[in-house]
RNA sequence: CGGGAAGUGGCGCAGGCCGGUAGCGCAUCUGGUUUGGGACCAGGGGGUCGCAGGUUCGAAUCCUGUCUUCCCGACCA
């Protein structure tokens, strides 16, 4: 088992490959574009969707599920969204197979089995929603609708890596139906603060909240708001989106309501989902050369305790500290193993650990029981310092948050550190080459401009941010007037 | 989809040009010695060379097609 993890300076790409598949999160699979997500990896999004699930439900939003498949017929309804997605969908034009009668063995598409209409894959779920939402919604007293769904899409993308970007992949897909348009607009930025909650405090991920430019908009939105993250190859990484969708899938698909007045009203809608994409984010931003950097809250495995011992009589002496131990831990809800298995030695245990991101790694050896110590190492920073077993459970449970909260200052102290303003194209442009990271600077508001630019230099507009001050200046570019400064960079 | 590279026991690779039915390291199994940063000795098992055709007496090796992966572009969460 080869287990060395090309390092970060000499290949970033291939760091990050390493990390995933010898971090045992996911494998590459059979089928183009697709990964198998392994049991570590599941774990990890199991985690991570436990956490958003309950921060859905205790504002409001129950789960649903709706098909995998949409008749063409009304996935072309929304126009906009239709042709933003139509060049990567996958399309079901037949439901039946039969033997060749040529080949032995082989299967063939059996022509006499065409759909009288394909189906096509959702690569989102708008259309098969604002559909069903239609039998639901006749009255003001039907709103709002706030529903979520946990499912796989499919977006048939030309090129395909590890969680960051797959053709199938799963997330979840919010979708609500409102009365007014302050109504809606107000659950896009919740569900925005909802998600900048959930990846700064849980993946410990500082994220920039922010508006996209017409150009980077979702197709079929009248606004994307969204959370920028940055990697530490100082890409940007879009963590997730909450769109308004304004009246557009209402009027699509004809979804009315009466209003007091009994007046029939559109209705207004949203829409946000983040995805596996997330873990990708997760890898890319915390993890160093010799593995994985897990925040402790959603490891999937915060300790791990590794015996050192020499025969039967230390193994039994440890053992029994052990279990003291573990219990005491798990009192406090803390996840725990004991990796007493021997095939493998403690050095080997070690690496193995650290390659996984196991935020704690207890080692307890014969000479520890004597002092009633054990070592206590922490896979952020790599110090081990002596703890003492008394108080295990308290200390390790402190330490814990005190990783939690360090990976995430690391990785702010480091974004921020890489935000940079740029006043002239030529500053703009030689940043974009020595230093990496998110520009902030003035653009005249216009796609043009912003077509140009990314042209030129393969930056995008990652976001107006929210919190955005406003100074007159000139844009980079064309040196036209603009308002304020937008965060320009190369992403992922 | 365009350009480049690659697919050989579980993993990483050699062999290929100059066809003659596979070899190395790690892992694995058995026994023993070990165990505070990826242990050591001895013995054993495991692949027909991505897949499908073709050339040939004979193909991992040559030819054609195809699938998949990686890197660089265009596209995107």
């Amino acid at each position: 088992m080869s287990k060395e993890i090309t390092p970060r300076a000499q290949d970033y790409s291939q760091w990050y490959n390493d990390l995933v598949i010898k971090g045992s999160l996911a494998d590459h699979s059979a089928v183009r574009g697709c990964m198998v997500i392994k049991p570590y990896g599941f774990a990890l999004w199991e985690n991570m969707r436990d956490v958003l699930d309950k921060m859905f439900k205790d504002t409001g939003h129950q789960n649903a599920y709706f098909p995998l498949f949409i008749p063409k017929s009304l996935f072309e309804a929304e126009e906009k969204n239709a042709e933003g997605f139509a060049k990567e969908c996958a399309i079901v034009t037949h439901y039946r197979l039969k033997t060749d009668p040529n080949n032995k063995g082989k299967l063939i598409v059996d022509p006499e089995a065409k759909l009288e209409e394909e189906l096509v894959v959702r690569p989102t779920s708008e259309a098969i929603i604002w559909n069903t939402y239609k039998g639901w919604i006749q009255s003001y007293r039907d709103l709002p609708i706030l529903v979520n769904q946990w499912a796989n899409v499919v977006r048939w993308e030309m090129r395909t890596r590890l969680f960051l970007r797959t053709a199938e992949f799963l997330w979840q897909e919010g979708h609500t139906a409102h009365a007014t348009k302050a109504e809606a607009v107000e659950e896009t930025t919740k569900m925005l603060d909802v998600y900048a909650d959930f990846v700064e405090n849980w993946m410990a991920l500082p994220v920039i909240k922010g508006v996209k430019t017409p150009n980077e908009r979702f197709a079929g939105a009248e606004d994307t708001y969204c959370i920028e993250a940055m990697m530490q190859d100082g890409k940007a990484l879009q963590a997730g989106t909450s769109h308004f969708l304004g009246q557009n899938f209402a009027k699509a698909f004809d979804v009315k309501f009466s209003d007091k007045n009994n007046n029939l009203e559109y209705v207004w809608a949203t829409s946000w989902g983040v995805s596996t994409r997330l873990i990708g984010a997760l890898v890319m931003a915390h993890s160093d050369d010799q593995g994985l950097v897990l925040p402790p809250k959603i490891a999937p495995l915060q300790v791990v305790i590794v015996p050192i011992f020499k025969g039967d009589e230390q193994k039994a002496a440890i053992d029994a500290k052990v279990t003291v131990m573990m219990a005491e831990l798990k009192a406090l809800g803390v996840s725990v193993k004991y990796d007493d298995s021997d095939n493998a030695r403690p050095g080997w245990k070690f690496a193995e650990y650290e390659m996984k991101g196991v935020p704690v790694r207890i080692a307890i050896g014969a000479r520890d029981l004597e002092q009633n110590i054990v070592e206590v190492a922490r896979r952020d920073t790599k110090e081990k310092a002596n703890a003492s077993i008394d108080g295990i459970g308290i200390h390790v449970k402190n330490l814990l948050d005190e990783i939690q909260q360090n990976i995430f200052n690391r990785a702010k102290a480091f974004r921020d550190d890489h935000i940079t303003e740029a006043n002239t194209w030529e500053e703009f442009v030689q940043l974009l080459d020595t230093k990496t990271g998110f520009i902030s600077a003035h653009w005249d508001g216009t796609p043009e401009t912003e077509d140009k630019i990314k042209e030129q230099t393969k930056a995008t507009i990652r976001c107006i941010p929210l919190d955005n001050k406003q100074e007159a200046g000139t844009c980079i570019l064309s040196g036209n007037p603009s308002t304020q400064r937008v965060l320009f960079a190369r992403a992922y």
